[in-house]
DNA sequence: ACCAAATACTACGGATACGTATTATCCGCA
DNA sequence: TGCGGATAATACGTATCCGTAGTATTTGGT
């Protein structure tokens, strides 16, 4: 019960004694994405596959562009070249030809891949409810409010920190 | 302004309206970890050698084990096994034979890891600090109570998914 | 003391993250 | 109309994530 006032902390900022975000937050990342994982594993899909499945169905049936993809999943391009090659490889997806810019394709997800998606589904809601249940029902909203716009910060600090421009 | 009174709410529990956990722990995260790579990239290490540094500094100077780094880095022993080669590659740290257990090492940094771990330390810290500003101060402290809670449930779940029992 | 189970680490392979470079195409502006 | 810069993908390499399997060693129960 000692020196827990209101002054300023003795302890560093980074003391291992305090609560800090990145540790946090890769726990809380690796451990969302491992459970995930291993409760998807029989169908033969990856964590980011079921989230490329879920941008594409809430997205216009048209189909979106790698590009656009990338954005909605906060990746990058190449990652979303090999994961998007892969799934077409194993039947979920489909790329065509964009009409109006030739350079970019449209992707959609074929109705095996829709089938995949409505299955894993349930398993994402399951988990994140367990998860959230964690917190009392009333700060959930809350909470996730304010990791949304720590997510924000984390991206426009990623944007303002170029790979060249340094 | 419709539709957003007390009652139930209208929108299943994954609508793209709705803010849910595991995009936005993505999005944090990788957000994160991308400004960190990038504002350290000059001192050839990354994010997650940093973090082992990190881990190695608030340790038993003696030196821990792969198994200990790989539980305090939230991580996995073939990752860190790979991770401590590069590192040792680099002459950060030095694996030496433990006295107790010949089946492992004792890890340590090295005078020179140490320096950069310093080096990098500053930058963390004002990363952490920019991002965490989003938040009014007096919000701080519970939002990570909370999304330490949200952690540990997440590292629950993966351990409760185990690879093979199922 | 002995043996089975657990543990620390390594080996291997597929998937992802991402930096750099290259190609094809689009677009704004003179 | 034409050209330089921006943009959509791809190719390639390194680092990380993690599942499976194998080796060496320790540990617990008899």
């Amino acid at each position: 019960m000692a020196a827990r006032k209101h002054s300023k902390p003795a302890q560093p900022i980074d003391s291992p004694d305090r609560r800090r975000l990145p540790p946090l937050l890769r726990r809380a990342w690796y451990g969302l994405n491992q459970a995930f994982r291993r409760r998807i594993a029989h169908s033969g899909a990856t964590p980011d596959q079921f989230t490329a499945m879920r941008c594409l169905t809430e997205s216009d049936p048209k189909g979106i562009t790698q590009g656009e993809l990338t954005k909605m999943m906060s990746s990058d391009p190449n990652t979303i070249a090999s994961l998007v090659e892969r799934m077409e490889a194993a039947g979920w997806v489909e790329r065509r030809a964009h009409e109006k810019d030739r350079r970019a394709y449209r992707i959609r997800l074929k109705p095996a891949g829709r089938r995949l998606y409505l299955e894993m589904r349930q398993l994402a809601l399951d988990l994140q409810a367990g998860v959230l249940a964690i917190l009392p029902e009333t700060k959930r909203e809350d909470f996730l409010t304010q990791l949304a716009a720590v997510a924000d910060a984390c991206r426009d600090a990623a944007e303002q920190s170029p790979k060249r421009g340094k």
